[in-house]
Formats: structure tokens, sequence, C-alpha cells
DNA sequence: CGACCCCCTGTCCGATCGGACAGGTACCCG
DNA sequence: CGGGTACCTGTCCGATCGGACAGGGGGTCG
């Protein structure tokens, strides 16, 4: 039947909640309205001290930048957020607490709820999967923390431009995104079944016995399954299958 | 092979960037006039100039310790080392340029040709196999990047105390590895390449011809292969060494 | 030197696999 | 209604596998 696939993407994009579009609409109202300073704000979250700490120290030496706040966990960021309403946000998406999607589900929060303000995503690792997730959830920029501060600092204020700010290496990553084509296996659950036993070094008749099915039906769901990922042994199959994280 | 892009130069250890450090180029004579026990001389080795700042923020924070060094690359580590001899070495095993083990080799690198040194290993994951390469390499301490600032400092002058310093994460880990038997996997190099070709779905036929063996060579290496893994199937051990990293 | 690896090779045999036939039921959709 | 998909089943057969025998050579190390 219809099981739920039990690794569903998109959370539902929440139906129209919008409540004051209008007012933060225009491009630089918020350096009217925080007409009293003129530095950008910034807050930070990153969830290891030492990294805060060390980013509120290169950027307070700069003269057009601010750090107003600082959080460690996805709670206390929101928090921070809906009080401070800075310009830039800081993100880093491995958020030591809670489950690992906990900053990209920030991520998008921050971009829904607070249009105005710019996501700059500063992580440890370069992962193409979370590159092209922040972006599709709203993040402005993604830079690795391995950069120097001058770029850091520099890519700070091209997202405070509301321009996009990609180190060279997650730009690459974008754009092999868009020259390649996904191509999707498709296993039906029954064959994602099998292919799960195959690993277990089950034979085509034991499987059957487990799933109470006959010897034959594994081995039309076998073939089918080397056909749909190229292999063409059982053992690439499941080579394949791992390197794709099917199974 | 390839041309580091965008990071051709890592940042400079800020030479003009603290003007208001009067109190850190001064007194040097004074440091040495009291003794070299005075304050813990520290040198921080991390690829990442954001962290080295923060742990410099933070270190210059107490009495008893002072960073006399930074670097960047296990090259500069050598130099800094062989120049400053500074009681504690603060190590991220994780250094961004070269090879996987750089940081693990510079850690045995120091421990034996600097044995009054104490490396203490500050890194951003738990990975079970870096705490125990480190520890078997000579290192003192090994605390994860996201302990708060009084951990690390406590993990410092324990190390430099010359006990041993592991956050609690890292010493269950070193627990559980005592606890379990070493099994491992342990493959050959041939059965290692054995195992790429099945995982290629190649029979054991194609397989010796590829290597100019014979059949019964390669199924003598597949039988091999499979008891180490505890697979019953080349499928199942194909799955465990993917799920391994073998392959 | 023997003990111990790694690597190599052969034969024999039953179990299993990969593949090609040729069907069936059930469901959804245009 | 036909067409598509997923799922199920059978038979037949050659190729392959997993495993059991029984040996080689070459290397290190105590």
């Amino acid at each position: 039947m219809n099981t739920p696939p039990s690794r569903a993407m998109h959370p539902d994009p929440a139906p129209a909640q919008r409540p004051n579009r209008d007012a933060e609409r225009l491009p630089d109202t918020r350096k009217q309205d925080t007409g009293r300073q003129d530095r950008l704000s910034i807050v930070l979250v990153d969830d290891h001290a030492i990294v805060r700490q060390g980013l509120r120290s290169i950027l307070d030496r700069e003269e057009d930048m601010r750090v107003v706040g600082e959080a460690a966990t996805a709670a206390e960021a929101r928090t921070a957020l809906e009080q401070l309403r800075p310009a830039i946000v800081l993100l880093d998406l491995k958020l030591g607490t809670g489950s690992d999607t906990e900053g990209l589900d920030l991520c998008s929060e921050i971009t829904r709820r607070y249009p105005e303000v710019g996501v700059l995503v500063l992580t440890t690792f370069l992962d193409d999967a979370y590159v092209l997730e922040a972006v599709h959830r709203g993040a402005k920029g993604y830079v690795i923390k391995d950069v120097d501060t001058s770029e850091l600092v520099s890519s700070i204020r091209t997202v405070a431009r509301d321009e996009s700010a990609f180190d060279s290496r997650s730009a690459s990553v974008m754009a092999r995104s868009l020259r390649t084509t996904p191509e999707e296996p498709a296993l039906t659950e029954r064959e994602h079944r099998v292919l799960e036993l195959l690993a277990s070094g089950l034979s085509n008749r034991i499987v059957g016995t487990t799933l109470f099915i006959s010897e034959t039906t594994v081995k039309f769901h076998v073939r089918n399954i080397m056909r749909k990922l190229g292999a063409s042994t059982r053992a690439e199959a499941v080579y394949e299958a791992s390197k794709m994280g099917l199974i």
C-alpha cells in the first residue's frame, strides 16, 4: 500500500502565513529603522563557544559590523532573532543538540519569518547535500570555516547587500548540481526489502521464506533490482545501493 | 594534481592587528626572569584562523597561560615547535591541507621528538578511530571543540601536570575499545583489490583474468574476505565493507 | 631452523545464481 | 475499456558460487 516511505523530505510548505510582509518589502528599510547606528547587526549561531568567541573577536574589529547576539542552540537562536532582528545571521548548520536537520530547519524558519534577515551559513564541512538544501531553504551565502577572515568579512558585507556569497567550493557544488540530472533508481517497496535481505547475505530461497513469497518471485525482484541499479550481480547491486544510501 | 583554488594563502598570525596588546609584546624579559614555569606556553595548531583566534582570545584571559605561537599547517607546526618549545600543543587532527593522517602523523612526531611537550588534541568530531589513534600516538588528551571554555582550560592544566585529559565522550570511546575484542577485518592488499572488483559485479573468473591470477585463487581470496567480514555471501561482504568504508 | 603469514594453484561437488521462456492477480488511470 | 504498474508464480538450463579437500613458493621473525 502507500505506507509513508519514512524519508519524506519536504515538510509541507505551511499555508499562507505572512504576517507583515508589506512593511518589510522595501530593500534597505532596516538601515533606516535602526538609524541610530549604521553598523551591520550580526547574530552568531554556533554550538561551539570557541567559534563564537573567535567570530566575535574578528567581527568586532570591523568598523561597520557589530555582533549583537549569540546563540548556541536553535531555541536560543529563535529568541535572539525575535528580540534583536539583526541584519545578518551567521549560522552553523551543525548544531550539536537535536536532529541533523535542526540547522537547516532553523534556516527555513528564519528566511520565512524574517525575510529581511540575511542568513549566511558558516559551517565546517562542505557537504553537497547541505549546500543545496541550505540554498533551497533560503540561505544567501555558504562559506566554510577555513576561509580567511577577510573573505568571511567580505561575504558578510555581500549578504548585507542582499547578494549571494558563496565560496568557490560551494559555488562549484551548485554548478555541478545544475549540470547533472539526478537519475532516480526508484526501487519499489518490495524490491527495497529484498535488497536489504540480499545485503544480509541471504539466498533467494531464504529471502522467499522470510517474505513469505516463492524463490522464483525473489529472483524476479533481484533481477529488477539489478536492472534498475545497473548492476550485473547481486554483489554489485548491494554495493551501488550502499553507496547511494538506499540501505 | 589539484591546486587549491581560493585559499591560496592562509591568514597571518595577525601582525599589526593587535595594537592594544602591549602587555604581550613587552614583558618577554619578565617571563624569562621569573622562569618558564610562570606561565604555560601554548602553541595552537589549527587550520581555521577563526578557531585559532577564538582559542587565543580565551586562553589569553587566563593568568597562567600564554599562547606563544600559532600554526595552520603541519609544516608551520614543526617550525613553531622547534623554535618555541611550548609546554602544550593544542592540536586539531584535521588539518585542511595534506592527507587525512597529517594531524595524526604530526602528533606522533611531536611526542617522539619533544617528549616533554604535552599534546592535547582539540578537534571537531568524535571519531572512535581518531581517538584511539591519537592515544596510540602519544596524545595526552582529547577534547571536542564544543566543550565550554572552563573545561578546555582545565584540560590544558591537566595535561600540563602530565596527566591525561579526556572529555567524557572520548573517555567512553576508549573504555568501549578496551571492552570489545580487537575484532579487526584487516584485509590484505590482495583481498582488498578482489573486494573492489566484487563490488563492481565481476565474477571470480573475470576477477582472475583482471588480476592475472587463476579463478581458484580468486575463490580463495573471496572466502577469506567473507570469513574476515563475517559474511556468508559476496553480496553481504560487499555490503559490510561498504558500511565500514573499506571500498 | 621452524613458525607464521601472504599469495598462489588444482580438483571435485552440491547449492545457488542469472536469465529466458510463459503465465497469473490486483490496482489505478485516462 | 485498454494500458500501465506492482506483485506474484512456474519450468528449464548453463554459469557461477561456496566449500571441501590438498598442495605449492616466498617472506619475516624469534
